[in-house]
DNA sequence: CCCTGATTCGC
DNA sequence: GCGAATCAGG
């Protein structure tokens, strides 16, 4: 049974990708056999591009440009020109003095957002990636990524794919733990 | 060789 | 819309 992108599907790749996880990661936890091709190629569909935490270090230096495939087509299609993709039609907003708080939102509003969003802040998602409203948790981050209680939620029983640990997995437990 | 995301293109 | 194949880089 191929397993659609569902909306339940849907909702937690956009959290797991914007939570820094890899796509080879997020494939697996969504289980139901989607690879990662699957996985980056809805990724790109909705939209999302650019994440808020890079998964490792030194990475994605693709992500500026470059990369034009020449994989030689038969047919000579369309000369699509430079489209503007890329999101991130951000406006520039100043900080607001002491705000009088115009949300009372009980499950504490994320204050941080993609631009005030600190390295030591706590990058758990909330509301929806594509709206404007979305915004990070902001508190301080523990160790990784997350805050204690978030982090305590993102990083639960997760089985590991390998059976020995050495080198380079060290990297992918800490990141299963932090 | 491992990994990462980006892009293209046939389906 | 979907994803394998491929590309490009660390």
């Amino acid at each position: 049974m191929t397993a659609g992108w569902t909306d339940d599907r849907v909702g937690a790749l956009k959290k797991l990708w914007l939570e820094g996880q890899s796509a080879s990661q997020i494939a697996k936890q969504l289980g139901g056999g989607v690879t990662r091709n699957a996985v980056i190629g809805k990724v790109h569909r909705l939209g999302l591009s650019g994440r808020a935490a890079p998964s490792q270090p030194a990475r994605t230096a693709t992500t500026f440009r470059t990369t034009r495939p020449r994989p030689a087509v038969t047919t000579a299609q369309t000369p699509q020109p430079s489209a503007p993709r890329r999101l991130e039609a951000v406006q520039p907003k100043p900080v607001q003095p002491a705000a009088p708080a115009p949300a009372p939102i009980p499950d504490l509003p994320g204050t941080a957002t993609v631009m005030t969003l600190g390295a030591h802040m706590c990058k758990w998602p909330i509301g929806d990636p594509s709206s404007r409203e979305f915004s990070f948790c902001g508190r301080r981050a523990s160790e990784g990524v997350y805050c204690v209680e978030h982090a305590r939620v993102a990083y639960q029983p997760q089985v590991r794919r390998g059976s020995k640990e050495s080198g380079s997995d060290l990297a992918r437990s800490l990141r299963r733990y932090i």
